[in-house]
RNA sequence: GCCGGAGUGGCGGAAUAGGCAGACGCAAGCGACUCAAACUCGCUCGGGCGACCCCCAUGUGGGUUCGACUCCCACCUCCGGCACCA
């Protein structure tokens, strides 16, 4: 028999189908589309597990898809633009282009291995001027569209990636990067921001869409849309300098409990808002000054942590209460912040924590004007040891006492304000505008020029792209190597023809891959063409047919990144006239992470002697683990240590003993110290096993998996099924290097279960052709409907059982149509799995090339009824025999069978029958007393 | 603190219009083959028992039901996100 050599078949069949173009996507309408898209690496250079645990079980699904009718596109490319090969030139002087080229190269290179249907004809690299002068064009129809803009403001900094970032890449509570795990600054920058708010109601509709909840969930509450009226306070006026502009001392403040107006008795700016230093009395200038600046450097250093006391300094000044004419006074603190609503709170300290607490630490009154149930049932506490936000009826609110709040009181209060001119209704968002500029130069330029005649000027549609020079020189200076570019940095004014300057900023990266999926339409689309404005970015009969994306997986990391500013950017282009719809992704579905393989360090006993707190090795031994005995007593502690290994480097070990208090050695290991391992003549240093924990991999953690490595050994196609057994898909794990034992098993099962005849031979049988029939329509269906459902272990799992079944009834039926049929519709399951084991069969069996051009095979609901079953009986809701029966067997017989069970009529007798429950015929309950 | 998600054998995980818990696999144990090992094949494999019957068992405690991993209430733990958001 021939053996399974995946290392000769595999890539034997890879060049077939690349040579025979059987991947390519077009256009045909003829057929229902298919958009299958799986997220887009970044080209590091080098392939890792996740990219195979992301990528091959979407191609599965691409696959099968295809062999369900459709024709299906599923394309690949790289987001090409990006710091590390910046940071390469800077090390060691590799011109950025060269360097991610030469990694696309090689990454492609791996990922042929894979033996996905990507069509390659399709890819993109975000990074060469095909690609990114549409994303300048884009850039451009924004900036027309009013969605681009440039402000100034206190922005997020990375002082490691030296360059500012939009506020959705700031990370958790330490605000460090989302690239490199620095700690993010903030800075006063003028910058350039796509719009992104004016679609934040839109961005909460997921009506149109199949996503995960987890992702709804994340970017709603990204977007935080909380609704309440804007009030208008005024300073009073003799706390208004001299000379102050009409309207200048009005203060506008956004509120969710408008209802609770009347209990305002003080208001808070945030330290950096303008009006604090306007309205600042001189005795108070010092103090409110010196908070200020406090404040300031807090933002940068120590972020404010939860349980903070409450800070805060008065102005001097006062505003009026617009509901009541009374006088509060302004107070600055740092729990207001000036980026959210409009960097000014009324507070209401009796119904709101926050302002209980600052009104408390600061002897500031504290009037209920909500007699909230709680406070009631308290038995209306005064002075209030708390705040109270509940509901309840209004109180000492002039003509709204007994409105019942907050509902309806705050529309009915609202309404009043409106009508006394004091307020309205306002919506108010966390989402920010984000931020696109980025300091370097490895990016989509911005392209805009600025003119001393002309200000801000865009560049023309004509002249771009605006290409990247391949000049540049790259230092470490934390500035845009664009800037130190003459012949890039001085133009002309497209508008007055006057000298003038390019912007030296580039693109974030993430707004290259907000419309990646529209460039796979038509890569590099009209390349080195002039097109205008009025133009389509890609061909209109490819859009028309391919959009919108039906499939979408990736990492559930770019929640509130990449999948919330392609969904803005689709929007844009959808009010921009250039595509019709406003989703870009229909159905999206969302994989876990691989984590690294736990493992426990070896047991070492080692004789040496110690020289200070390091111990000196002359002889280590690796023992049993379980012989707990041998650890390390304190009093032997002069000659020997011993216990786990917890690390290893080229001279020493760490190994953790079972000595109380320090109980982490260092041990110094000499060259050609004798290591004794068990099963091994001469051991070395490098054989002994260091502990590995759960977790992420990481090069110096020492626990990433290589997939050349596995492919080198199983074969793609293992490595392909075992990735979608192992796990739940969508949740991911630790690896399991033992586990892809078994799929290997598997495969060589199959293997020989189509090729080699059986030694022994059996008469086949009406009932076990049945039962074979019924196996292969099972899989059929089950196999079907796990791959539609994303739930590839199941899916592998039901493979292996009618694999299992084949194996029985191979001695029976061995060269006959049933077992030619079973045989052919297995390789057909099998074949968007493990699609080089499949066609490599497929082909033995003599049938004719391709198995991937076959279509899926059908399954008949009659083949799924067994002839007999057998029922399960309760008694009180617990299972106490079973009865086999007639598929067609009434429900009187069923029950009749029922009773007369042995083990049944033990539990009956002597006993009432209460009733007797037949539900569908799966099964019988018998109630008795 | 708030918002999501999840708790099932030694491990990965099956099973939810409520209906035989543990499919499929890993690991482990025993056996066959072999001079031997590996491979392969067969058997065992949640706990209490040698075995049947039986009892216990899907994070904990209640509830609904003839019947609950599944539904309801309260709680615990873990993971992810947000975090003084007015």
């Amino acid at each position: 028999m021939r053996e399974y050599h995946p290392q000769e078949i595999e890539p034997k069949w890879q060049q077939k189908w690349e040579e025979d173009g059987l991947y390519r996507a077009v256009v045909d309408q003829s057929k229902p589309k298919f958009y299958a898209l799986t997220m887009l690496p970044y080209p590091s250079g080098n392939l890792h597990i996740g990219h195979w645990y992301a990528m091959t079980p979407s191609d599965v699904r691409a696959r099968f898809k295809r062999m369900q009718g459709y024709n299906v596109m599923f394309p690949m490319g790289f987001d090409a633009f990006g710091l590390p090969a910046e940071n390469a030139a800077i090390q060691r002087g590799v011109q950025p282009q060269k360097w991610t080229l030469g990694n696309i190269a090689s990454m492609k290179r791996q990922m042929r291995t894979m033996g996905a249907m990507f069509d390659w004809e399709r890819e993109a690299a975000s990074c060469l001027p095909g690609y990114y002068r549409w994303t300048e064009w884009f850039f451009l129809k924004l900036y027309e569209m009013g969605l681009a803009y440039r402000k100034k403001s206190p922005v997020d900094y990375c002082p490691q990636c030296k360059t500012t970032l939009a506020r959705e890449q700031v990370i958790g509570e330490d605000r460090v990067c989302e690239r490199c795990g620095a700690e993010v600054i903030k800075k006063d920058l003028t910058q350039w921001f796509l719009k992104i708010t004016d679609y934040a109601d839109e961005l909460l509709d997921f009506s149109q869409i199949d996503w995960p909840k987890q992702i709804k969930t994340l970017q709603t509450n990204w977007i935080g849309r909380s609704e309440g009226a804007e009030v208008l306070f005024k300073v009073a006026p003799e706390d208004l300098p001299a000379d102050a502009e009409e309207g200048e001392g009005e203060l506008l403040v956004f509120t969710t409990r408008p209802d609770t107006l009347w209990g305002a008795t003080f208001m808070v700016l945030a330290p950096e808002h303008p009006l604090v230093k306007r309205i600042t009395k001189p005795e108070r200038r010092a103090a409110v000054e010196a908070y200020r600046l406090e404040a300031e450097r807090q933002s940068e250093i120590e972020r404010l942590s939860t349980e903070k006391e409450k800070s805060g300094v008065f102005t001097g000044a006062y505003a009026i209460n617009p509901v009541n004419e009374e006088r509060i006074p302004i107070w600055i603190a740092d729990y207001v912040m000036l980026t959210y609503g409009t960097g000014a709170i009324m507070a209401v300290p009796a119904h709101d924590e926050r302002d209980f607490a600052f009104a408390q630490k600061f002897n500031l009154s504290i009037p209920v004007v909500i007699e909230t149930e709680e406070w009631v049932a308290a038995g209306r506490p005064e002075p209030l040891p708390r705040a109270y936000p509940g509901t309840g009826q209004m109180i000492n609110s002039g003509s709204f006492d007994g409105t019942l709040a907050p509902h309806p009181a705050v529309e009915e209060v609202t309404a009043w304000l409106v009508t006394q001119g004091r307020g309205k209704a306002a919506i108010n968002y966390k989402l920010h505008d984000w931020l696109i500029s980025r300091q370097r130069y490895w990016g989509a330029p911005i392209p805009i020029i600025y003119c001393d005649q002309c200000g801000i000027v865009p560049v023309p549609y004509e002249d771009l792209p605006v290409l990247l020079p391949d000049d540049a020189e790259f230092m470490p200076t934390g500035e845009s190597p664009l800037k130190y570019n003459a012949e890039f940095l001085h133009t002309t004014c497209p508008r007055c023809g006057g000298p003038a300057l390019r912007e030296t900023d580039t693109m974030d990266t993430f707004a290259c891959s907000s419309w990646y999926q529209y460039a796979y339409l038509s890569p590099y689309y009209r390349e080195g063409e002039v097109v205008r404005g009025d133009e389509l970015p890609w061909d209109a009969e490819e859009a028309n047919y391919w959009l919108p994306v039906d499939t979408y997986t990736g990492g559930a990391e770019h929640a509130v990144l990449h999948l919330m500013y392609t969904r803005f950017f689709t929007k844009a282009l959808r009010d921009a006239g250039i595509v019709d719809f406003g989703e870009p992704m229909l159905q999206y579905r969302s994989q876990g992470i691989i984590l690294g393989e736990p493992r426990s360090g070896d047991f070492v006993e080692i004789n040496g002697t110690w020289e200070g707190s390091a111990f000196q090795a002359d002889e280590i031994f690796v023992t049993s683990f379980e012989d707990e005995d041998s650890w390390l007593k304190p009093e032997r502690s002069d000659i020997c240590v011993a216990g786990e290994v917890l690390d290893r480097d080229e001279v020493s070990l760490k190994v953790r003993t079972a000595v109380e208090g320090e109980n982490l050695v260092v041990v110094q290991v000499a060259e050609g110290t004798p290591v004794h391992v068990p099963g091994k003549e001469a051991g070395a240093l490098g054989d002994i096993l260091y502990h590995l924990d759960v977790e992420k991999m990481s090069k110096s953690k020492k626990n990433v998996v290589a997939p050349d490595e596995l492919i080198d050994e199983y074969g793609a196609d293992a490595v392909r099924a075992y990735l979608m057994f192992g796990w739940r898909w969508e949740r991911g794990g630790p690896w399991d290097s033992q586990g892809i034992g078994g799929v290997v098993r598997w495969i060589n099962r199959i293997w020989k279960v189509v090729l080699v005849e059986p030694r022994d031979s059996a008469a086949p049988t009406s009932q076990a052709a049945r039962t074979l029939r019924r196996e292969m329509h099972q899989a059929i269906k089950s196999v079907g409907e796990d791959l539609e459902n994303f739930s590839f272990n199941t899916a592998i799992a039901r493979l292996m059982e009618y694999v299992n079944a084949l194996t029985e009834a191979q001695a029976a039926y061995w060269g006959s149509d049933l077992w030619s049929e079973a045989l052919d519709n297995l390789l057909l399951l099998l074949a968007p799995i493990t699609p080089h084991l499949a066609e490599e069969l497929w082909a033995e069996r003599g049938n004719a090339y391709s198995v991937h051009e076959q279509s899926w095979p059908t399954w008949d609901p009659a083949m799924l009824v067994r002839k007999t079953r057998e029922i399960p009986v309760q008694i009180n809701g617990k299972v106490r025999g079973h009865i086999t029966l007639a598929a067609d067997a009434g429900e009187e017989a069923i029950k009749a069978a029922a009773l007369a069970e042995p083990n049944i009529q033990r539990y009956t007798e002597g006993k009432e029958i209460v009733k007797i429950i037949v539900p569908g015929k799966r099964l019988v309950s018998i109630v008795v007393r």
